[in-house]
DNA sequence: GCCAACGTTGGC
DNA sequence: GCCAACGTTGGC
């Protein structure tokens, strides 16, 4: 089981969204290293939703439901995606700040590659901030 | 295969 | 709206 972080701008596609399509595919990723996590998931890996930009706060966990695919909007052929699936959302939504005061959340790669919109996220990492929201 | 130019992301 | 960081493109 691993675990993951996938940014959305809300204005684009929030959780809330999510909520109300039940399931969506993991459509648009145009990076070579975000599209590589997304092929290195499995079904059941757990991944935190977080709002970029517009919030900049995780703001939920969702559950991978479908493999690693053909993203049909890319006309190149070169990017896929995955589907996902809500889980639950947080008590509390755990904002940037937050994770960046916390010094064992220093090696986060929400930080430390804060342009990847796809990123792996340590079991450690994950305990922490489940517990920063209460989840 | 290098590197300059350019485009994009995302925090501030 | 600005800018830093980083990815991509294309000329050589």
């Amino acid at each position: 089981m691993k675990y993951w972080l996938m940014k959305s701008e809300p204005n684009c596609y929030s959780w809330a969204d999510l909520i109300k399509d039940k399931k969506t595919g993991w459509d648009g990723v145009r990076n070579y290293q975000a599209r590589n996590n997304m092929k290195a998931m499995e079904l059941g890996d757990l991944a935190f939703l977080y709002h970029s930009i517009n919030g900049k706060e995780i703001v939920g966990i969702m559950k991978i439901s479908k493999l690693y695919h053909p993203d049909h909007t890319d006309a190149t052929g070169k990017f896929g995606m995955v589907e996902v699936k809500p889980l639950k959302a947080l008590k509390k939504f755990v904002n940037l700040a937050e994770i960046k005061a916390n010094p064992k959340l220093k090696e986060i790669a929400l930080i430390k590659q804060s342009r990847l919109s796809v990123c792996p996220i340590r079991k450690t990492e994950w305990d922490i901030i489940c517990k920063m929201a209460e989840a």
